[in-house]
DNA sequence: AACACAGTCAACCGCCCTTGT
DNA sequence: AACAAGGGCGGTTGACTGTGT
C-alpha cells in the first residue's frame, strides 16, 4: 500500500486555506522537481493535499511570476475586449495578461460586470466605450457622403467632358452612367460599413441610463457580443 | 457599538480532454 | 478500441473584510 492509498483511509486529503508550512513545501517541491505530477507531490513532501488541490494552490497564488495588486485599467479594458471576443474562456483570456490567473479574472468579471450593476468605473468605461462607438460610426457616415458627393460631381464632369469632346455638342450628362455610380457608391457602403450599431443600441433614448444600461446587459448576457459562448465549459 | 449587506478572493467540485497502456 | 490517470477548465461556494445604517 503506497503513501496516498493509506493517507485517503486514514481520513483523506486536507481541505480548506493553505498554511505557510504548507505553502512552503509545495514550493520546494516545485523547486526541486518542476510543475507537473502533482499527484506525486503527497508521497514526496507529506504534504496531506490532493493533485488537484497542490495544482491550483502553485498556479493560482504561489507562482512567482504572479502579478498581485489591482486590475489595472488597461488590463480591465484587456478584460473586456477578450471577453465579448472569447466570452467564458477566461484561461484564453489570462494567457493574454501575463501574471493574472484565470481564477483572478473570472472573480474580476463575476464581481464587476456580470448580473446586477457594475462598479461605477466600469459602467463609466463601458458607456464611454459605447458613445465613442458612436460617434465613430457618425464621424464615418458623414465622411462616406462627403466622398460621395465629391466622387459624383467628378463622374458627372467626366461624363459631360468626354461627350463634349466627342460630339462637340453642348454639354448632356449620361443619367444612366451617373446612375450606374450611385447604385455602385450604395452597395459599397454596406460593404465598407464599420461595426454596426446594434437595435438595442439605436433604440435607446439617449438620456435613459437606466434603459441604456438594460439593454448593455442585455447584449453581455445574451448572445449580443459574447460570440455565441453562453454556455458552460467544454466547448472548443 | 452592533448588525446587515455587499464585495472580494481562495479554494473546491465536477466535467471534459489528453495521454499512456 | 477501451479504459484509467492526470491535468485543465469553468462554475460555485464560503470565509473574510469593508461599508453603510
Amino acid at each position: 500500500m503506497d503513501a496516498i492509498s493509506s493517507l485517503m483511509l486514514q481520513g483523506g486529503w486536507r481541505k480548506g486555506p493553505w498554511t505557510a508550512l504548507e505553502d512552503g513545501l509545495l514550493s520546494e517541491y516545485v523547486r526541486q522537481h518542476g510543475e507537473g505530477s502533482w499527484n506525486s507531490v503527497a508521497n514526496l513532501t507529506g504534504l496531506r493535499r490532493s493533485g488537484k488541490s497542490c495544482r491550483l494552490r502553485w498556479v493560482n497564488y504561489l507562482r512567482p511570476d504572479l502579478k498581485r495588486g489591482k486590475i489595472t485599467p488597461d488590463e480591465e479594458t484587456v478584460i473586456l475586449q477578450l471577453h465579448a471576443m472569447l466570452g467564458n474562456r477566461w484561461s484564453a483570456i489570462a494567457r493574454c495578461l501575463p501574471g493574472r490567473t484565470d481564477n483572478e479574472i473570472k472573480n474580476y468579471w463575476r464581481t464587476h460586470f456580470k448580473k446586477a450593476r457594475p462598479s461605477r468605473r466600469a459602467r463609466a468605461q463601458l458607456l464611454h466605450q459605447y458613445q465613442l462607438e458612436q460617434q465613430q460610426q457618425r464621424q464615418y457616415l458623414q465622411s462616406l457622403q462627403f466622398l460621395q458627393q465629391q466622387q459624383l460631381q467628378n463622374q458627372t464632369q467626366q461624363v459631360m467632358m468626354s461627350q463634349q469632346y466627342e460630339q462637340q455638342s453642348p454639354p448632356e450628362p449620361d443619367h444612366q452612367a451617373v446612375m450606374a455610380m450611385v447604385n455602385n457608391l450604395q452597395s459599397a457602403e454596406c460593404y465598407c460599413s464599420p461595426v454596426s450599431v446594434p437595435e438595442q443600441y439605436c433604440a435607446l433614448p439617449a438620456d435613459d441610463d437606466e434603459q441604456l444600461w438594460d439593454s448593455l446587459w442585455r447584449l453581455v448576457d445574451g448572445d449580443g457580443c459574447s460570440a455565441g459562448d453562453g454556455s458552460s465549459g467544454g466547448e472548443y
